[in-house]
DNA sequence: TTTGTATGTATTTTT
DNA sequence: TACATACAAA
């Protein structure tokens, strides 16, 4: 094709990419295989959408998985631009809470509209379960919501599961659905499947808010169409039923996530859903050499029902692929450990160039040992996230109690946290109560005559909680978010609790809160305007936090196959190549199940650009029993020609280890240092949340109901009330706001 | 209400 | 093996 014609941007596309920057108009499917360069693909899209067809980017909707892929694409897209845009680049599910907040009210709930996460959504469940008397044996937290989570992703509500179910085991089912969903509504919560769902039915019912919609996004960009689900098939084509501009983008070949309700006949059925739809294939890989290609290919064309198509590289063949069976887990790494150290000390090769890739999690532990008594720096990606620490989502709990006093899982994480002698029994009774008055359990407890009829302890410490939350709810329209968190960090208690611990486990836990803290202050950098609700919803869809400094850092990589997803790493190794651990033997018994595994497999061999090197152990401990294995099948489908198998030489060891001494990282304990900044951070933080506390107590005075006032944002209005620091004002065209007296900018005027 | 001890269970997890 | 949860005792 004549490349003389097209923009600069658009220079470096091959013929089938540049096809399908230019194609913008009619469904489009884009079969992207992997590496073959599709996020450039769609950002030099988008931009010629822009730049050349004069389409506004306000028209545009791009949908990702991840938050790292929309922001990935966002910055190229910009680059592309020159400037920034507000078009929707967004994850399906931002997407949707968007939609959701907006129409809040029509889709059945409210301001302050909290978000659970599966640990929440655990919480609903199990209360559920208990109030429903069930045997918990077989009606599991984890079986009922993964039931549930099925159902919403099919767009079944608990009354229409009721009608479908036929056996008493598929009733209860029903019956705990049906108290989950109320609870969830009534917590004005929704979890991350009712975020699509809700708003997919909200388009049936209010089909001028579809219309509305519609209207706006003329042009729909879906990346990772393989891994939708049914749900979120039905929102996009909702979306696009009278426009038709969409353009999906996919690979039917590394669907991982069929488990969790991705639908693989989304892609594979594209064409019968938009009829006419153009598809191209790229297939022209830039990311590994020739037998690595073929090796991924042999594996993945023992699959049935895929899309026809095969990669190749205008690179060189490269090595073959390498495969060594150990004797067990321990030499599996030790051996993995020689290599890495053999390319350092005979390459030069940085430890950023390798990744081990492994099926499960607990196989990280041998390698983990492994590299560190050799000092061989690493670092495990994707494990515990940050938000997920206890004390990190203990703090979102104070301060989601504070943007949604309905929800009731946050009241029922802190109330007793730090220790406020409320125990499940206390605890039951204001549950119960709140049931009654159908109310939360926070506004239950604003009740003077109910919070009295507990203990003198109990009741006392119930008075401050609550006093505290309403204190940073009447202060959310002029305290910062940081000002919010340091008020209740202190004012809860939980600073005091973690200082008189004075263990190492509460200093990491203090340490932790002060990097939030931090995370907070970053956020509001760059946005000075954010509010709380805010601040939580980018938290509750952001999982993905700075987790140190991951991409700089010359470190061994160490993650799952399915975390490895669009990543690349020049050297690769798939350790634990065995019959039941890869496949996993939960897999074996169906044929969907074999099949996703390999596309797994095919996922990790593709990650790979210069070298591959793949190994079982004969003997595995796992969970404490030690077994025999079978070697995996996949090594048997992976065509033998593009396999050295490296066979024992006795006597002596095949690869050299690292000798010279390696200074382990020396780290001062806390008590050692002569400055403590945590200590000092601490210190601020309890300066900052008295001051909080002490302008309040002191100003409420002033105020008196009748007063004129004028306040900064809100203009002028009438007090209504003034009561536990909170004045409650009439504002003249802002309407009623509840503000904390002494931090509010109210100025008396008469 | 808190604490210690027994018991059962165990892929993968973008949001 | 290792962790979370359930239950009993103080």
């Amino acid at each position: 094709m004549d490349n003389k014609n097209r923009p600069d941007y658009l220079q470096s596309l091959n013929d089938m990419q540049y096809e399908a920057a230019i194609h913008t108009e009619g469904p489009m499917l884009i079969l992207a295989g992997a590496g073959s360069g599709k996020t450039s693909t769609m950002t030099r899209r988008i931009a010629y959408m822009i730049r050349e067809k004069g389409i506004a980017p306000y028209n545009i909707l791009a949908v990702t998985f991840t938050n790292k892929a929309a922001q990935e694409m966002r910055e190229r897209v910009e680059q592309l631009v020159g400037g920034s845009t507000r078009m929707w680049l967004l994850t399906f599910h931002s997407t949707c809470l968007r939609i959701l907040r907006v129409n809040a009210e029509k889709a059945g709930y409210h301001d302050g509209l909290t978000v659970y996460d599966p640990v929440d959504q655990k919480a609903v469940i199990r209360k559920c379960i208990k109030a429903a008397n069930v045997n918990e044996k077989i009606f599991t937290p984890k079986m009922v919501l993964a039931r549930i989570s099925d159902a919403k992703e099919k767009g079944v509500n608990s009354a229409e599961f009721a009608m479908n179910a036929a056996s008493p085991r598929e009733k209860t089912i029903a019956d705990l659905y049906r108290r989950y969903e109320r609870e969830l509504l009534s917590n004005n919560a929704v979890d991350f499947d009712d975020m699509i769902w809700r708003v997919v039915k909200m388009f049936e019912e209010y089909p001028e808010v579809l219309e509305q919609y519609r209207q706006r996004f003329q042009y729909i960009m879906v990346d990772e169409y393989q891994d939708t689900n049914y749900m979120q098939y039905r929102f996009v084509k909702a979306l696009a039923g009278k426009s038709r501009n969409i353009c999906v983008v996919g690979d039917d070949d590394q669907c991982i996530y069929e488990w969790r309700g991705a639908d693989i006949s989304n892609i594979l059925s594209f064409e019968k859903d938009f009829p006419g739809a153009r598809v191209i294939k790229l297939e022209q890989n830039y990311r590994s050499t020739g037998n690595i290609l073929k090796a991924a290919h042999s594996v993945i064309s023992h699959n049935r029902q895929r899309k026809a198509k095969k990669l190749w590289t205008a690179a060189e063949e490269g090595s073959r692929i390498t495969y060594k069976r150990l004797q067990s887990e321990k030499e599996e790494a030790a051996w993995i450990a020689d290599c890495i150290d053999r390319y350092v000390m005979e390459e030069g090769r940085q430890y950023q160039n390798f990744a081990i890739l492994y099926r499960t999690n607990a196989q990280s532990r041998s390698f983990e040992e492994v590299l560190l008594t050799r000092g061989i720096p690493y670092v495990i990606r994707g494990t515990l996230r940050f938000y997920d620490r206890k004390e990190i989502k203990d703090m979102i709990a104070y301060m989601r109690l504070v943007a949604n006093p309905d929800d009731n899982v946050a009241f029922t994480r802190v109330i007793n946290e730090p220790k406020r002698s409320i125990g499940p029994k206390t605890l039951d009774k204001i549950s119960i109560l709140a049931e009654q008055q159908g109310t939360s359990m926070l506004r239950l407890l604003t009740d003077e005559e109910i919070v009295g009829g507990f203990t003198a302890k109990a009741s006392e410490a119930l008075r401050g909680f609550v006093r505290l939350i309403a204190e940073c709810r009447a202060g959310m329209e002029d305290l910062s978010v940081s000002d919010i968190y340091d008020r209740l960090f202190e004012g809860s208690g939980y600073l005091a609790m973690l200082e008189r611990e004075r263990t190492t486990e509460a200093e990491g836990r203090l340490e932790n809160l002060m990097e939030f803290k931090s995370a907070i202050a970053d956020r509001e950098s760059e946005n000075p305007e954010m509010t709380l609700t805010e601040f939580l919803e980018n938290l509750s869809l952001d999982a993905e936090v700075d987790q140190g400094s991951p991409e700089s850092d010359d470190k061994v990589v160490l993650m799952t196959l399915h975390g490895a997803k669009g990543l690349e790493f020049p050297v690769v190794f798939m350790p634990g190549m065995e019959d039941g651990l890869f496949p996993g033997w939960r897999s074996l018994d169906t044929e969907e199940g074999i099949s996703e595994e390999r596309r797994l497999c095919y996922v990790g061999i593709t990650r790979a650009e210069q070298k591959l090197y793949m190994t079982s152990a004969t003997t595995r401990t796992l969970y404490g029993r030690t077994e025999y294995t079978k070697e995996s099948q996949f090594l048997e489908e992976l065509d033998s020609s593009l396999l050295d198998e490296l066979s024992d030489e006795p006597g002596k060891s095949s690869y050299p280890t690292r000798k010279d001494g390696y200074a382990p990282e020396v780290r001062y304990s806390d008590s050692h240092r002569p400055f403590d900044p945590i200590r000092a951070q601490a210190d601020v933080i309890k300066k900052k949340s008295r001051d909080i506390q002490r302008k309040n107590t002191k100003a409420a005075g002033q105020y008196a109901a009748g007063m004129r006032v004028r306040h900064k944002k809100f203009g002028e209005g009438m007090i209504l009330e003034v009561s536990d620091n909170v004045v409650k004002v009439a504002f003249d065209r802002a309407g009623i706001k509840k503000l904390a007296a002494g931090i509010a900018p109210l100025e008396v005027i008469s």
